[in-house]
DNA sequence: ATGTAGCGTAGCTGTTGGAGTTTCATGGAG
DNA sequence: CTCCATGAAACTCCAACAGCTACGCTACAT
């Protein structure tokens, strides 16, 4: 059994039972891949891939369990070189940091200033994206840590930790009747014309079920990705806003004022996501530990272990 | 990186840093393993080991952390061959119980009876050892499953599983007095010489603790590693038994006469133990429920995930 | 000082992984 | 039904390399 050959039966589950695309994306010859899994499969005694004729059709049962098996195994082999690439070359390395807009623009750029600070020779990625778009990022193992309010939870290769509880808060422009009237309600906000986050986004699973919750239909007139572009559009005029608190600033948003929500809507609570079973070098730690003080590498340590067993905050 | 510098790192670690020893274990020659180490250092960058001129003599900081990595690699290598093989030969294979005399011969023959009935072609082999040889082996990968009641818990790399509780009785030959002092004392037994385990055997732990609570130093006038070389002498008259209530049958055991002691000692619990991160075949699977109703395959699957969390009897 | 255990080096060889080309099987379009 | 496109297997060939033997060198013990 080599590693190669794991490597190639990997590849063609990937690349959807074709081996020769299989063979592209490593850069070898079809037939050499062919030979390995013939060997590999006589070596073990099984039929990994179902054939019909000479077409790979599917795979097999026992052919899912030495796919599991193998892909753990190339995991480690990732993790090996990882871990000896730290040591080797000292502090420098990549870093591929994933996160939503909301997390880029108003909770990271502390966190990055003093990492880099921190780690001058480590190169940092960020990649912005929903928050599907990252969970599958890092269990593809194409992002490092993973940074989301929602839908980090829905996958099992995922480990994440909560980093810290935010609420929404209403922002509507200077002289908005709606700042009138005081303790906010939510019959009150929805008879106004909303601006808010895109299905899926930062939270906006709990603004829908608040309104459910007392079966009023608020009037969403426009979504959007980010808080900047609803700050626009409610300074325009064209509604009121609801945004997570962070993305909040009384100095820098002038025209615009904004109203605690705490009470409306549920909290939400950022997460921060890793893939179960990866080896993290020093400075992933320390970027975890910059963003939320409270996951020190020992915390991260054992929830990477425990897996089952969830920090609360 | 091959899997065969992997065994090779991880070899020379276990022959204490010797690079001819392993190469002997191997079957292979002192200059390839030697050239093979040198490659994988080559390729990761980093020294595993540390030398002083052309000695091995340590394992430096990195070298620690890869062969953590290889040792899991090859016990998933391990894994996959044996699923595969489990599927490759069907039903028939090889499975190793190591057990202590007083579950090899008191509860374990109703077990083995009826695994052997369910799979015919399954080799069973027995090993019988002190509690501490049966985790080393579970720990090597020489047993597939160990059973005792102590020392189980000492060893990170076993997950170990309640089977059930049981406690001591005193036997005595017929007519003994103390066989009037009813209910039993502690006190009562210090008074004539005793015979039980030996040191780490059967609860023997439990036993010495309940004396020591009450202040007494118990006359142990023999020590044995099994119930039955007990009854011996018990039955030559040379003092008091306690030995598990498992172990005695009022049927075959004439001349003897059991009283219960769960009032005196602490009860003690069987336990499974499996290493860490093992494959499990079907097998295995079956002689564990076999054993131990309660442990389902379900069951034993979430300890071997979850790891951390206990299941309780 | 000297012997020995034990690793590295050199050179050789058999094995093998992979490239290139050809052949064969399948399934879909006309 | 025929023909063609797709895609895997078969075969040959070659370069790379793992591993072996022989030998030299170093560290350490006596």
């Amino acid at each position: 059994m080599k590693l190669q050959q794991l490597r190639y039966i990997v590849e063609i589950q990937r690349q959807g039972l074709n081996v020769s695309e299989a063979a592209e994306s490593l850069y070898t010859s079809q037939p050499g891949i062919s030979k390995q899994v013939k060997l590999l499969e006589d070596e073990l005694g099984v039929a990994i891939f179902e054939r019909s004729g000479k077409r790979f059709t599917g795979v097999s049962e026992p052919g899912k369990v030495v796919l599991e098996i193998a892909e753990r195994i190339l995991r480690e082999a990732e993790n090996l070189k990882r871990a000896s690439s730290e040591f080797a070359t000292g502090s420098s390395g990549r870093l591929v940091l994933a996160a939503t807009h909301t997390q880029a623009r108003y909770a990271l750029p502390v966190v990055v200033r003093d990492f880099v600070a921190q780690h001058p020779d480590v190169k940092l990625e960020m990649h912005q994206g929903s928050p599907i778009q990252i969970a599958e990022w890092v269990v593809a193992g194409e992002a490092d840590i993973g940074i989301a309010t929602e839908s980090l939870d829905q996958y099992q290769q995922l480990i994440t930790l909560p980093i810290r509880q935010w609420t929404h808060c209403v922002i509507a422009p200077e002289g908005h009747p709606i700042l009138e009237s005081q303790p906010l309600s939510l019959n009150e906000l929805a008879k106004w014309p909303l601006i808010t986050y895109d299905t899926a986004f930062t939270g906006r699973s709990r603004i829908n079920r608040a309104f459910e919750r007392i079966g009023v239909q608020p009037n969403v007139a426009l979504t959007a990705l980010d808080a900047d572009v609803i700050k626009t559009y409610v300074s325009l005029g064209l509604g009121l806003g609801i945004i997570s608190a962070l993305a909040f600033d009384a100095q820098r948003d002038t025209g615009l004022v904004a109203i605690d929500a705490a009470h409306l809507f549920e909290s939400n609570t950022t997460r921060l996501a890793l893939r179960r079973g990866t080896y993290l070098r020093r400075y992933d730690y320390d970027l975890i530990s910059l963003f939320a003080p409270h996951l020190s590498k020992r915390v991260v340590e054992m929830a990477m272990q425990g897996g089952g067993d969830e920090y609360q905050l």
